[in-house]
DNA sequence: CTTTGGATCGTCT
DNA sequence: GACGATCCAAAGG
């Protein structure tokens, strides 16, 4: 017998995003028939952060971060893929946080046919455009109530399994900025993250 | 196993 | 016109 699942309320988003993003460790990302377990995040804190998308005002593309914490912020990256985070903080603060990595947990016919690339189960949802990729998230998705949405729509779940304590810490990947904040967290150990470590 | 370079295009300078 | 909050294939140890 598993524990049912039970959605995050938005208050679990309001708060600051280097508090949230160890919290959403070990929480699942539903989409349709599929689901994943959460192992990798990392923190933006927009304005005050120069690795934030956020960091020099408001645009179209990051609209959603300034938005009500809850919802999803999806952007094109590199010209190939999409990646996305969860809005976090008081509206406005446009603080969030990118789901990294995931572990996927059901569904797996469809993920794998949604990864043709990947050879080995560890590299279905390993990287931030891989579980975009995996889980069917795109710039549709951008904007999306992750607290109220829509039937078949993506959101997070707690199934009771309790985040790591401590959760791993490291820098975050792939930024030029902001080097010394230890504001990526996993869950260790995981052979689902993107990098061990 | 690690390293390297190409792909590809929306966004902002 | 330059540069990414990346991924992958190819080449080398």
């Amino acid at each position: 017998m598993s524990t049912p699942l039970r959605r995050l309320e938005r208050d679990f988003y309001r708060a600051d995003s280097r508090e949230v993003a160890p919290r959403l460790l070990n929480k699942v990302l539903v989409h349709g028939n599929r689901r994943a377990r959460i192992v990798e995040v990392e923190a933006y804190a927009g304005g005050e952060d120069p690795a934030s998308h956020a960091y020099r005002g408001r645009t179209a593309r990051n609209a959603t971060m300034f938005g009500p914490p809850g919802h999803l912020y999806v952007y094109f990256s590199y010209g190939v893929h999409w990646c996305a985070n969860v809005v976090c903080g008081p509206e406005g603060t446009a603080s969030a946080v990118l789901l990294r990595a995931a572990e996927p947990v059901a569904g797996l016919d469809e993920v794998w046919a949604a990864r043709p690339k990947a050879r080995r189960e560890r590299d279905l949802l390993s990287g931030p455009g891989r579980l975009c990729q995996g889980l069917g998230i795109d710039g549709r998705h951008d904007g999306a109530d992750l607290v109220d949405p829509l039937v078949g729509g993506p959101w997070v779940a707690d199934d009771g399994t309790p985040p790591p304590c401590p959760p791993g810490r490291t820098p975050r990947i792939g930024i030029s900025v902001a080097r010394d904040e230890l504001w990526r967290f996993t869950v260790p150990g995981s052979p689902h993250l993107s990098r061990p470590r």
